[in-house]
DNA sequence: TTTGACAGTTCAAAAAGAGAACTGTATACC
DNA sequence: GGTATACAGTTCTCTTTTTGAACTGTCAAA
């Protein structure tokens, strides 16, 4: 599969995962959430290599997450600036660190600690439905085709099968 | 950088990315949810090389996010079941399709709605503070090192130093 | 004049991925 | 019995990506 392709799929999993779905792009991106802004800044916080990381930060440019403005002239600097389409990563960012703070911490703890200054107090993210606000569990959902489905209302474009072998075999 | 070292650095989104942050890995998850199971099913689902699939799901067996269930005997027969630590997954997986149902949609719209069982409707995930339940914005958000932080109250650790040129040019 | 900051670009070598064919067990159909 | 099909991989070669390191070019400070 070209990844091009990917951003054109009926899927807005596909879709996005065409956009920031690689490694050294989520990097970028929680350097950019971590106030990081410029070439070298990038370059020696995450070690990537100067002609990646100039081909990524172009991608997000493109794709409208990255906002390439000058800060000097002669020679000529930009920085690179999460716009609102940027900003709108934040959940995601969040319920990446917020699985690896559940999965992935050692004995010592979280690295990081997250303080939100609504309240002052450190907090972790919590997904809950836009409609009754009650947290969201994968059981609890159920998804159906919208307008921008493939064929509408074909189910199977959204659900998988049932596992229904054709050929009956001895069951262990 | 090898993807290895990820795994072991002191940032919980650098651990979840080295373990789910890569394209294929992405789409095999978000199959899953999708209540496929088998070998041949996230194959004809994502066109994904067979090679490639069976060392994905190799890993994720490995990590703890997948469980290899037979299914049935003689030819051995097995499937991929989300554990705990997969399901727990779920939000990265809302928030990513929640960006892209927001900034990724053609004027169809949507390809896929979810839809809440509590509550009857079709929602979208908010990402709220667990401790006042406020949705959160990241310029709300402040971080600061944890207990399992490199060196221990190190600011510049985890915010970038403010970008501040030694050497000091003409202004825009 | 030399050095260093900064933001890239270029190029050869190594790693990862794609595409297609092949392996092996087992059942169903003729 | 012979052929076809389901399933879950493995093996192979070829192409694309990524790495690592060096190089380009502007400007300022010492």
């Amino acid at each position: 599969m070209k990844w091009k392709e990917l951003e054109e799929e009926p899927c807005s999993m596909a879709r996005t995962i065409g956009v920031i779905g690689d490694r050294w792009t989520l990097l970028i991106l929680r350097e950019c959430f971590l106030r990081t802004r410029r070439f070298e800044g990038f370059q020696s916080a995450l070690g990537i290599t100067r002609h990646l990381l100039a081909e990524r930060l172009k991608k997000l440019v493109r794709q409208g997450i990255l906002r390439r403005v000058p800060y000097q002239e002669s020679p000529k600097r930009h920085e690179y600036i999460l716009t609102q389409k940027g900003l709108d990563l934040y959940p995601i960012m969040m319920a990446i660190v917020h699985w690896g703070d559940t999965h992935m911490v050692d004995e010592r703890g979280r690295p990081l600690l997250h303080q939100h200054r609504n309240c002052g107090k450190n907090f972790d993210p919590v997904m809950v439905c836009s409609e009754c606000g009650e947290p969201i569990l994968a059981k609890e959902v159920h998804t159906h085709p919208g307008p921008g489905a493939r064929r509408p209302l074909a189910k199977s474009d959204v659900e998988a099968p049932a596992p229904k072998p054709k050929v009956r075999r001895k069951v262990a």
